[in-house]
RNA sequence: GCCCGCUUAGCUCAGUGGUAGAGCACUCGUUUCACACGCGAGGGGUCAGAAGUUCGAAUCUUCUAGCGGGCACCA
C-alpha cells in the first residue's frame, strides 16, 4: 500500500460490520518479524536512549498460561511504547531448559517404550532430551508469537546454548575460586521420588494431620525409662543420642547416663542441649542427626555418631537392622510402632499437626539426607545486594509495598544455596577427580588436565541448578563473559516484569549475580504483576483444574481483547477472572473498528494530518474540543505508562474513543461530513476525524497492536509520514510510527467548557425526552434561554447539532426563556432549556420530575452552604478551594432559581 | 509466633485530604443511514466496624472483625 497519495474510497461492503480477529492478527505479526521491526538495529538514531528488558524465559516443557500471558502483555506495551518514542528497543525472548521438569518429561517418554534413562546411558539419554527439545520446545515461543509479542528473535536464547554454558562455568569457576562455592557432606532436602537434591526455595511446607508417638526407652542399670516424642518413628533406628535441657530438673540426673536403643539395642547417651524444649512432648527429644536437620546441627555440637538407616529411595538401609532393611519409610514407621507396642514401650499416640515438606514439582514428602553436594555461599552476595539497595542502586520494585520489604527481609536472612542436583539433564559442574582423590574446578576439560597434570580424571556427576543458570540470564543473553556490544548497550536492563513467586528464586539471585559479575544491578525496576485468580478467588492450578487457556481466549475474544483486559487488570492487587471483562474489551475492539468504519465510509478525499488549519481561531469549538480532550489522553497515557499505572491508560484510552471520540466527535462530525458534494471544507472535515483516529490508534498501539495496525493500513495518509525520525527508511507500519506527545499548546479549557454546555443540553433534552416517553421519531421544539451573549453564539453555531442529536424539529435560541406553559423544563449551567409538548405533557409528572430535581440540587446546596458556613474551612482552606466551592454554589443556585421558575411556570 | 495485604454499587475493581467512580449486571425506551459486540435515558453505595487527627477523612493514626498471603518454629 502507498501512503500518502492513496485515497479512500470504500464501500461499505469494503469492510465488514463486525470486527474479526483473527484477520488481523493472522497477518501483520509475520510481515513485522521478516521487516526485522523487533530488533533494535531497526533504529537509525546514533543518539536514541535505549530501553531494554530480557524475558523471564519460561520453561522449554511449558505450555502459555495467564501469568505468562499478563507478563507478556506488559513487557510488549512497554516495548512497543518505547520503540515508538524512538527509544533503540530491545525485549529479549528465551527458554530455560528446566532440569527436572524436562528430564521428567523425557522419562515418561521413554516408560512408554519400557526404557528408563539408565537403559540409555547418560549421554544417549541427553542426546534424546535434545531431540525433544528440537521438536516440541518451539511451543511456548509460537505461542508468543500468537500473543503479539514484539520480541527480538535474532537474539533468542536457551539457557542451555553453548554460550549460555560457558557463561555458566565461568561464573561456577569463579565463585568456586574466592570460595564462595564449596562442597561438602550436609543435611540437604531430597525428593525420593526425582532422585535429587533441592534448595530450600523448591520446598513447599504444608500443614498435616499427623501422629504424635511417645517411644519409651530404657535405661541402662536402672528400671527407669526416658520417654521421647516423635513424629517419625522409623528414624529412632538411627538414633545416636536423647537430649534434653541441661536446667530441666526432671532429668537432671540422667544426663551422661546411657540409654538402650530398643529394636536395636544400640547404647546410645543421655546429653544436655540447650535448643531442647522443656515444655514441648516429654522434654526428652530422640537425636537422629543423619535423618533430621535439627538433629544434624546437634549431632555436630556433641560429636554424635551418623547412623543412616534410609536411602535414596527412603527405604531402610541395612543399618536399620535385618528386620527393617529393604522396607519403604512408611512400612516401616507401622512395622516400628507396632514392635514397640508388642514390647510395652508405646506409652502413647496423639493426634498432632505439623507442617511437612513436599518437592515442589511433584509434591512427595520431602526427606532430609545427609549427602555430598556443592552449596554456593551467599552471605556476602546478599550483603552486597542490599548495600545497593541501601545506596538507591536499585532495584526499585513495582509497587513497592510490599515487594521491596519482602525481598530485603530475604536477603537478610539468607541461607547457603545448594546447588547440585542428581540429574542428567543440565549443566555439568565443572569439577573433575583425580584418581587419587583430588578436586579439580576448571573452565574446560582440557583446563582440568592442565590444572590436574594427568588425562586421567573423571567429571563430578552432578549438574547445576536449574536457577543457577537463570540467575546469570541478564547478562549470559547478551555476551557475558564477554564484553560484547550488546552487554555494553543493554545492560543494565530498564525494567523486569515478573510473578511474586520468583522474587527469591530468581530476582534476588540475578542481582546478585549481576552485582558480582558485572558490577550493577541487572535492571533499574521490578514490577510485581498481581495474580490472575479464578472467579472464586481460588489460585489456578492444574491439580484443581480450574486453569484458564490464554489461547482458549484469544480465539473467544480475540489478542488484542485479551491483551487490554489484563493490562487494564494490572495493578498490584489479585485479580478474579471474568470472561464478561474480555468480552466488554472485544465489545472495545469492536466499537473501534466500526469507528473506523464511519470514519472511512466517509473518507473521500480526505487526508490524514490534514484539515486542522494552522489558524486555531478558524476552527470549529467541537475540534479545539477534541484536540485538547486528545492531547489530555495523551499526557495521561504517557505518564501511566511510565509508572507502569497500565490500568489507567487503558481506562483513559477506554473513555477518550468510546465516551469523547465516538459519542460527541463522530456524532457532531456527521452534520459536516456526511455531506453529498465534497467541498473543501467537508473534505477538511473528513480530514479531521481521520487525523484524530490516526493518532488514538497509535495511543492505542502497545496495547492492541492487531486492530490498530489494521484499521492504520487502510486509512488514506498513514505512511512514512508517521513514522518516527528514527525509523524513517522503514517500511510504513503504526510499531514505528511516532507515540503521540502531549502539548500545553492544545489544551484549551475554554472550548472544553463551552462544548459541555452544549453536551449538557442535548442530554437535558434527551433527558426530558425520555421521561416524557417521547417516540424517538417523534421530533420536538426546543427552546433556550441564555443571558450570556457568547454562550448563546455557541448555541446558535450548534443548532443543526442539537437538532440532530436532540431529535429537534426546531431550536430557538434567546436572552431570555419564554415558552408556553405546556412545557418540559430543565436549568444547565448558564441556560435555561424548555421542550414544549402541547398535548403530551402530564403536568403532574412534569412537577414531581422537578421537584426531584430540585431535591438533589438542594441537598447538595446545602451541603455546600454549610462547609461555607464554617469559619475553619474559610480559615484554613487554600482560598483557591474556597472559590472552587462558591462557584459550585452559585451555579447550584442558578439553577435552583430556573428549577423555580419552571414550577411556577406549570402552576 | 512475626510481618504484610485486602474489605468501596448485585458482581469484578479504580479511586492517597476537598462534589463517591468505571465495566458488567439491572430498569425503561429504541432496529435512527459506523456499530444490537449498538444507541438514548435511568435506578443503585453508613466506602467492614469503632475511636482519633483535621476546618474537612473512602483517603492519615490506633483498635476490632472477616478474608487472603509471606516468613520462622514445630521432637
Amino acid at each position: 500500500m502507498t501512503d500518502s497519495t492513496k485515497t479512500a474510497k470504500y464501500i461499505a461492503s469494503d469492510i465488514p460490520k463486525a470486527y474479526d480477529p483473527h484477520l488481523a492478527e493472522s497477518k501483520h505479526y509475520q510481515r513485522w518479524e521478516a521487516q526485522g521491526c523487533f530488533a533494535p538495529e531497526k533504529n537509525r538514531d546514533p543518539q536514541a536512549p535505549i530501553f531494554s528488558i530480557v524475558i523471564p524465559p519460561p520453561n522449554v516443557t511449558g505450555s502459555l498460561h495467564m501469568g505468562h500471558a499478563l507478563q507478556h502483555t506488559l513487557m510488549d506495551v512497554l516495548a512497543r511504547y518505547h520503540r515508538m518514542r524512538g527509544y533503540r528497543t530491545l525485549w529479549l525472548p528465551g527458554t530455560d531448559h528446566a532440569g527436572i521438569s524436562t528430564q521428567i518429561v523425557v522419562e515418561r517418554e521413554l516408560k512408554k517404550e519400557g526404557l528408563t534413562r539408565h537403559d540409555l546411558g547418560r549421554e544417549r539419554f541427553v542426546a534424546r532430551v535434545w531431540q525433544w527439545k528440537e521438536q516440541y520446545g518451539s511451543r511456548i515461543t509460537e505461542q508468543l508469537r500468537r500473543e503479539g509479542a514484539s520480541v527480538d528473535w535474532s537474539r533468542e536464547r536457551f539457557t542451555m546454548d553453548e554460550h549460555l554454558s560457558r557463561a555458566v562455568r565461568e561464573a561456577f569457576v569463579r565463585l568456586y575460586e574466592e570460595g564462595l562455592i564449596y562442597r561438602g557432606d550436609y543435611i540437604i532436602n531430597w525428593c525420593p521420588k526425582d532422585q535429587t537434591a533441592l534448595s530450600d526455595l523448591e520446598v513447599e511446607k504444608e500443614p498435616f494431620q499427623g501422629k504424635l508417638y511417645y517411644l519409651q526407652y530404657p535405661v541402662k542399670g536402672s528400671d527407669r525409662r526416658i520417654t521421647v516424642a516423635t513424629t517419625r518413628p522409623e528414624t529412632m533406628l538411627g538414633d545416636t543420642a536423647v537430649a534434653v535441657n541441661p536446667h530441666d530438673e526432671r532429668y537432671r540426673e540422667l544426663i551422661g547416663q546411657t540409654v538402650i536403643l530398643p529394636l536395636v539395642g544400640r547404647e546410645i547417651p543421655i546429653i544436655a542441649d540447650e535448643s531442647v524444649d522443656p515444655d514441648f512432648g516429654t522434654g526428652a527429644v530422640k537425636v537422629t542427626p543423619a535423618h533430621d536437620p535439627n538433629d544434624y546441627e546437634m549431632g555436630r555440637r556433641h560429636n554424635l555418631p551418623h547412623v543412616i538407616v534410609m536411602d535414596q529411595h527412603a527405604r531402610m538401609t541395612e543399618a536399620a537392622g535385618p528386620e527393617f532393611a529393604g522396607l519403604d519409610r512408611y512400612e516401616a514407621r507401622e512395622r516400628v510402632v507396632q514392635r514397640f507396642s508388642e514390647l510395652g514401650l508405646l506409652e502413647r499416640v496423639e493426634d498432632y499437626e505439623f507442617a511437612i515438606s513436599r518437592c515442589d514439582r511433584c509434591r512427595t514428602v520431602i526427606e532430609p539426607l545427609i549427602s555430598t553436594q556443592w552449596f554456593c555461599r551467599m552471605n556476602e552476595m546478599a550483603r552486597a545486594a542490599l548495600e545497593a539497595l541501601a545506596r538507591g542502586r536499585g532495584p526499585r520494585f513495582i509497587p513497592e509495598v510490599p515487594w521491596t520489604k519482602v525481598y530485603s527481609d530475604w536477603l537478610e536472612n539468607i541461607h547457603d544455596w545448594c546447588i547440585s542436583r542428581q540429574l542428567w539433564w543440565g549443566h555439568r559442574i565443572p569439577a573433575w577427580y583425580t584418581e587419587d582423590g583430588r578436586l579439580i574446578v576448571a573452565r574446560s576439560e582440557d583446563e582440568a588436565r592442565a590444572k590436574a597434570g594427568t588425562d586421567r580424571l573423571e567429571q563430578d556427576p552432578d549438574v547445576l541448578d536449574t536457577w543457577f543458570s537463570s540467575a546469570l540470564w541478564p547478562f549470559s543473553t547478551l555476551g557475558w563473559p564477554d564484553e560484547t556490544e550488546d552487554l555494553k548497550t543493554f545492560y543494565p536492563t530498564s525494567v523486569l516484569v515478573t510473578a511474586r513467586d520468583i522474587i527469591f528464586l530468581w530476582v534476588s539471585r540475578m542481582v546478585m549475580t549481576g552485582l558480582k559479575f558485572v558490577g550493577e544491578v541487572p535492571f533499574r525496576d521490578v514490577v510485581i504483576t498481581a495474580l490472575i485468580l479464578d472467579k472464586h478467588g481460588q489460585k489456578m492450578s492444574k491439580m484443581k483444574g480450574n486453569t484458564i487457556d490464554p489461547l482458549d481466549l484469544f480465539d473467544r475474544y480475540g489478542v488484542d481483547a485479551t491483551r487490554i483486559t489484563l493490562a487494564a487488570a494490572s495493578t498490584g492487587t489479585d485479580v478474579r477472572w471474568r470472561d464478561e471483562q474480555v468480552e466488554s474489551f472485544r465489545n472495545f475492539a469492536n466499537k473501534i473498528w466500526n469507528a473506523a468504519r464511519f470514519c472511512l465510509l466517509n473518507a473521500e478525499g480526505a487526508t490524514v494530518g490534514r484539515g486542522f488549519s494552522e489558524d486555531r481561531g478558524r476552527w470549529a469549538l467541537h475540534d479545539r474540543w477534541i484536540v485538547s480532550r486528545l492531547n489530555r489522553v495523551t499526557e495521561r497515557v504517557n505518564a501511566a505508562i511510565q509508572s507502569y499505572e497500565f490500568h489507567d491508560a487503558v481506562q483513559a484510552l477506554y473513555h477518550f474513543f468510546w465516551d469523547d471520540f465516538c459519542d460527541w466527535y463522530i456524532e457532531l462530525a456527521k452534520v459536516d461530513v456526511t455531506a453529498s458534494e465534497a467541498s473543501p471544507a467537508v473534505v477538511d472535515a473528513r480530514s479531521r476525524l481521520l487525523t484524530i483516529l490516526e493518532q488514538a490508534l497509535r495511543l492505542l498501539h502497545p496495547f492492541m497492536p492487531f486492530i490498530t495496525e489494521e484499521i492504520w493500513h487502510r486509512l488514506p495518509g498513514a505512511g512514512k509520514a508517521q513514522l518516527h525520525p528514527a525509523y524513517a527508511d522503514a517500511e510504513p507500519t503504526i510499531m514505528l510510527a511516532s507515540f503521540p506527545q502531549s502539548d500545553a499548546a492544545r489544551r484549551d479549557e475554554q472550548a472544553e467548557r463551552q462544548m459541555q454546555s452544549v453536551i449538557d443540553l442535548i442530554k437535558r433534552v434527551r433527558n426530558i425526552r425520555s421521561e416524557m416517553n417521547i417516540k424517538p421519531s417523534e421530533h420536538v421544539r426546543v427552546l433556550v434561554g441564555a443571558a450570556d451573549a457568547h454562550l448563546r453564539e455557541v448555541f446558535v453555531a450548534y443548532v443543526p447539532h442539537i437538532s440532530r442529536l436532540a431529535r429537534a424539529s426546531e431550536v430557538l435560541i434567546a436572552e431570555r426563556l419564554e415558552a408556553p406553559r405546556a412545557s418540559a423544563r430543565a436549568a444547565v449551567g448558564g441556560a435555561e432549556v424548555a421542550v414544549p409538548l402541547e398535548g403530551l405533557i402530564d403536568f403532574a409528572a412534569e412537577r414531581e420530575r422537578l421537584r426531584r430535581e430540585r431535591a438533589k440540587l438542594e441537598k447538595e446546596a446545602e451541603k455546600i452552604n454549610a462547609q461555607l458556613a464554617n469559619t475553619g474551612f474559610r480559615e484554613h482552606a487554600p482560598a483557591e478551594k474556597v472559590e472552587e466551592v462558591k462557584r459550585r454554589l452559585a451555579d447550584i443556585e442558578q439553577r435552583l432559581k430556573s428549577l423555580a421558575q419552571a414550577l411556577e411556570a406549570l402552576g
